[in-house]
Parts: structure tokens; C-alpha cells; sequence
DNA sequence: CGGAAATGTGGCATCGATGCCACATTTTGG
DNA sequence: CCAAAATGTGGCATCGATGCCACATTTCCG
């Protein structure tokens, strides 16, 4: 009867006044059905007869109905949108994780709502405000802090926390192998001779760090060499302090090559070295954690460990779907995510 | 009276039980006013005297009330999700422009749901229902098609296009100055005594490649050059395709400088330079629009064109809010982010 | 000093979809 | 062939916050 018709027309100028939608009691009107069952049709499993289904999804089709999350969300107390919270979305790394993410919940038929915190712990906690305000069922989080995560879970949020970890967090956990990657790029160096090995590094607090310094030192037991403490040079998560960390590395300590934690320092790093002009591996080794395109590209490409950072968001994702929908036992989940060694052109055997 | 307290505290293992969260209704008793008052003092502007506002704001940190978005965007039928909609968010491009969106948003207590299109059609209209059945008052999208933005505005969706348009969108626009960046680029390497110039480019249709391939014309064009049509390679958006096009155009023309029209073509240009072993910018000189952190980091560095990703992001994400505030006056509106041309060691003067 | 205007609060209906139960109809089995 | 079970649909209340209006106070001014 209403001649609503086909979707609404719009002026050519964008539209100001709010477009009325139509609802489910239209819906209802236009199938000759009641409300109840064109919800049932539509959504729930079972509980239509095929005609009935038929009819009502074609008239909703015929009106231009779509469901409205907010009301569905409301009354069902649920949800499909996620939370993710990462720190930085210009590093590959946070995109490349992001994009995994997104690639599993929309195959799933859930959103994914993406917050930047840049890794400051007063903008996490306000992600996680708004988070739980959206009433999300879970959230995907690579933690500042410990207290996000456990803010959330306090609320009934489900929380996967990606590619690092706290002390005694009780969240499912997703993270890159970064002992055993940390490890295998090490031996790959010292089996071209290397024996002094500079390790350039941020943070040692968060499981990444540690995990990866962790690797190092296994590798040099392994084979019988000390470690020098004073190779290890720690500095800050960023590109120029690493290079002025790589720079006072150079200068006090003779390395034959440098492991960079991340993908940032490797930057510093190598940009330094490239300064020096010094011969690349010839004269100097450079490697890194953290495989990013463009370390294919410059010349020569560097050897990385290769963390599979899309896959490690897939696996985010559906570990938070599995969980949301109790598929999984009550005790924590860790998966771990192998580290793949590339070796490229920027290793080589060690001088003298 | 209800003893709930702080937030309830959650069992060492994650949550099973859905949490009862406290309501407006709970504020209300706790603070021993109405719910109507608690909803005014909380939220909405004025009505409320100072004594009271501060009463309830303290009974809700209290009992540790969060305001349910999908009652409120229910009710008063408005959102601060903005639904954002782009091809790839592997592509460092899109990345920023996500991220200068997210930054924007977030500080205006909006939130983003981004979804991926792959640059598929299909996929782009599964998301424009999506974002409409959440209700979203806005979204930017970098268009793969006309009718999605013209669905979404349709449904009364306010929507920017960014980075992109066809011909006859009705919606508001921030484009990169594509020809005047390419303009200025190609009159850079012609100032260098470069005539045959090979310009890589993927696409025509959309406004983003006519612009640039039209700023290489006029160029040409004010300097009395004349354009040898050869010269511009058809090539796909993929970076193997653009380095076999690459490949073809060194083997058929003589060229001694290469623009590239976006980042993933020089992706290839440059691999199948090196790969020759021309020296860059002696035997020949490459340049790229789309300035993205591993031009600055192979040697020699790019000369690019940096568009300003990250600010054309967050334009997007103003334009939107003022339009969606109702600030903006009706007639559609264009913001041309500037281009900046950045030399880098890649040109130099043309051989012979 | 009395009535009008200003101010602050509470009551109630409502946004749209759905969970639950009751009931009408059909199917089944004794 | 009838009672009992199975199946499909409709009615109604509800999720939680808020818009709107009515009304109780207070403040103002002739």
C-alpha cells in the first residue's frame, strides 16, 4: 500500500533532512505477515516456512529494508562490531595486523571498529571507554598496558591481545614466535662467522622485546659464544633514535654486523649505516625483525625474520569469534604465530 | 542501595556470563534523581543545574556507569560511527589516509569502522549495506563505483569521496591537486633536458589517473614538447604488471626518465631498473607520484610527489563532521589538498 | 505584594527488533 | 476417527536512553 517504492530518491544536493527507513512493521505490512515472523524469516534459524521466508525477504527486498544494527543490538544484547585498538596504523606492521583482522571478521559478517592510541596509556583507556560503550562483544588489542585489557574483561568483553603481553595477563593471546625467530636470524649471522653482533633494541618489558633478546642470547649460548652485554644498545622506538643509538654502536664497539629488533629501528639503522657508506654485507651485516615491503627494495634487500603479520591477525580474529561464540574451553588460549627467516642480501659472511 | 559497587569483578578466566552493566536508571537511584535528569546532566547541553550535574556525574563514575551507544543512537536516531571504505589497507595510502581519518574522528569522539573493498565492486556494495544498517550518519569511501556513494546518499548517508570521482558524483570531494603534482613533476625532469619522458599509469577513468596523466600533458604542452603517445604505458595496478610494462617500454622506446603514476607502479619501474642495472639518475631517471617511506629509504632516494596522505585523510573526516553538523551550506563541496614535489636523488639531467 | 516569567525536574511514550509464550492449525499414531 | 504431538504464527513486553511536555519552584517586575 505505502508507495515507498524502490529505494528513496535523493535530490542532487546531499540530503539534509534525516531519510525515513523502513521498519520491520512495513515489512510485515507488505508480506501480510506479522512483525514477529518477518524477524524470524529474516534472522533467526529455523522457525519459517519456506513460503513465508520466500515472501518476506522478497518484500523487503521490494522496500529497501535493512536491518537496523543499533535496535537489533539493543534488544538482543549483542553485537557485531569488534574493537580494535593497535598504536599505530602508518607502521606496517599495525596495518598489516589490522588488514588480517579485518579480512576474518568480514568474512564472519562482523565490523571492525579501529582506534589508534599511539601507544600512550591515558588514549587506550579511553579507547576502551568507548569500546565498552559500544557494547562490542570483544576486542582485539595490541596493550599499552595491562589495565585495558583487564578493563574490558572485567566488563564481560572478550580480549585477545596481539603480538604482546604483560606479566599476568588472563587474555587469549596471539603472538609471533619471537624466541625461536629471534634465535634461527642470530644463527643464521653467526654461522657466516659473525661472533661480535651488535642487537639494537627498545623495550625489553613487553614480551616482543624480551622474546626477542630472549632469542639472541639462546643463539650465542648455543654456539659457545659470550655475549657481549655492551653490543646490546638500547634505545628508543623511533627511526632517528636508532640511529644515533647505531651510531654510538659504531663508533665504541667493533661489530661485524647489527640485528635490529623491529621494523623502525631497522630504518635508523640502516640509514646510518648508509651515512657511513659502509659496504653492505662486505663490510658491515645488517639484519631485522619484522619483515616490511620495503625491505625488499632497497639495495641490497635486507635479511629479515618474517613475523606473518596478516596471518597473526587472522588468527586474532578467529580465536575472538571462536571465543564470543563459547566454541573454546574456559582456560586461556596462546597460539603462536612461526617466524620465517629470509635471508636476503644484506648478510654475508663476516670480514677478516 | 543496590550494593554492586565498583565494577564487578570478573573470575580469572575470561568471562562466560554476560555482565549486567548499570543502566541510567541505576545512576538515577543512586544519585537519588530522575532518569530524565541523569540523562541531561550526563549528555545533553543545558537543563541541568551545576549541584545536580555534579551529583550525578559522581554516583555514575561510582557505580561505574557507560553509556549504551545503541539505546542512544536508537533513540535519538543519530551515530558517531563513520563507516570508512577503501581498497587495501596493506597499501601504505590507504594506511594513511585511514589514519589521518582516524585521528580527526577520534577528536571529535567519533568512531571509525573501516572496511576493506579489495577494490571490488561487489564487495564495496556489501559494505554500503552494512554501514547502513548500522545506521552510520556518514561515510568515506574511496569510490570503486558510482552507485555506492549514490546508494549510501540515497539512504541519507552524507558522504565524502576522497582521493577520487566520476563524472557526475554528487557528493562532497577531496582530491589530491593530481595535475598540478604531476605538472610540476614532469617540468622538473624537462627542466633537466628529459624528452622522452615514459609515463606508467594504470588507469585513466577515475579522476585520480586522468589528472596526473593530464598534468604530464600540460607540461609537455608549455614547453613545446611534443607528446609521443607511445610513451604512456597502459599498465595494471599490481607491481609485476607495471615492471613487465616497464620492461616493454625500455625494449621498444628510447626514454631516459620514467614517471610512475602511484606507488605500487614504482614498485615495479624501479625493480626492473635495478634489475638492469641502469644507474638511476645517470643512464636514467625515475620518478613516482605518491610519496611512501621506502622511496626516501632505496638508493638513490626517489624524487616524488607527496600528496599529503595523511592531511587529505583527516580533510576528509572535517568535511564530513561539518556537513553531517549541518554547518556546511548545501551545494557540494571540493577541497584540492596540495601536491608537493620532493627531489630527491632519482632525476638528473638527461644523458647524452 | 501578586501574578507572570524563568528555571529545573519528573513522567511517560518511544526508537525498531526480537524473545517468549500462547494459540491455531496440521500431522501423527493408537 | 479422535486425542496428542508437532509445527508455524501472532501478540506483547522489553532492551536502555532520551525527547517532549507538564508541573513545581523560584525569581522577577510593575
Amino acid at each position: 500500500m505505502s508507495p515507498r517504492g524502490q529505494a528513496a530518491r535523493a535530490a542532487a544536493q546531499p540530503v539534509q533532512q534525516p531519510v525515513r527507513r523502513p521498519t520491520v512493521q512495513d515489512v510485515a505490512r507488505e508480506a501480510g505477515v506479522s512483525p514477529s515472523t518477518v524477524s524470524r524469516a529474516l534472522h533467526t534459524r529455523g522457525y519459517a516456512s519456506p513460503a513465508v521466508r520466500a515472501r518476506v525477504q522478497a518484500a523487503a527486498e521490494r522496500i529497501g529494508y535493512v536491518t537496523d544494527h543499533n535496535a537489533r543490538n539493543l534488544r538482543s544484547r549483542t553485537s557485531t562490531s569488534i574493537g580494535v585498538l593497535i598504536s599505530d596504523l602508518r607502521n606496517p606492521f599495525y596495518a598489516d595486523l589490522a588488514a588480517g583482522i579485518e579480512e576474518e571478521l568480514r568474512a564472519a559478517e562482523y565490523q571492525m571498529v579501529l582506534v589508534n592510541d599511539n601507544g600512550d596509556p591515558a588514549e587506550e583507556m579511553q579507547a576502551a571507554e568507548t569500546l565498552l560503550a559500544m557494547r562490542v562483544p570483544g576486542v582485539i588489542v595490541t596493550p599499552v598496558t595491562a589495565k585495558c585489557p583487564q578493563v574490558l574483561q572485567d566488563n564481560g568483553v572478550h580480549v585477545v591481545c596481539a603480538d604482546r603481553e604483560f606479566g599476568r595477563a588472563t587474555s587469549d593471546l596471539v603472538l609471533s614466535d619471537n624466541k625461536a625467530g629471534a634465535r634461527e636470524l642470530t644463527e643464521h649471522l653467526i654461522a657466516l662467522g659473525h661472533t661480535r653482533i651488535g642487537m639494537l633494541i627498545d623495550e625489553t618489558k613487553w614480551s616482543t622485546g624480551a622474546g626477542r633478546l630472549a632469542g639472541f642470547r639462546a643463539a650465542h649460548v648455543d654456539n659457545a659464544l659470550e655475549i657481549d652485554e655492551d653490543l646490546i644498545a638500547y634505545t628508543s622506538f623511533d627511526a632517528d633514535a636508532a640511529r644515533q643509538t647505531t651510531r654510538r654502536l659504531l663508533n665504541d664497539h667493533e661489530v661485524t654486523a647489527i640485528i635490529s629488533a623491529n621494523n623502525v629501528l631497522a630504518q635508523g639503522a640502516l640509514a646510518e649505516l648508509k651515512d657511513r657508506r659502509l659496504k653492505i654485507p662486505r663490510q658491515i651485516s645488517l639484519a631485522a625483525y619484522d619483515d616490511v615491503p620495503w625491505m625488499s627494495l632497497v639495495q641490497p634487500a635486507l635479511t629479515t625474520v618474517d613475523q606473518s603479520t596478516v596471518e597473526m591477525g587472522r588468527s586474532c580474529a578467529r580465536l575472538l569469534l571462536a571465543r564470543i561464540r563459547g566454541e573454546l574451553p574456559p582456560r586461556r588460549r596462546l597460539v603462536k604465530v612461526p617466524a620465517r627467516l629470509i635471508v636476503r642480501g644484506s648478510t654475508g659472511p663476516a670480514p677478516r
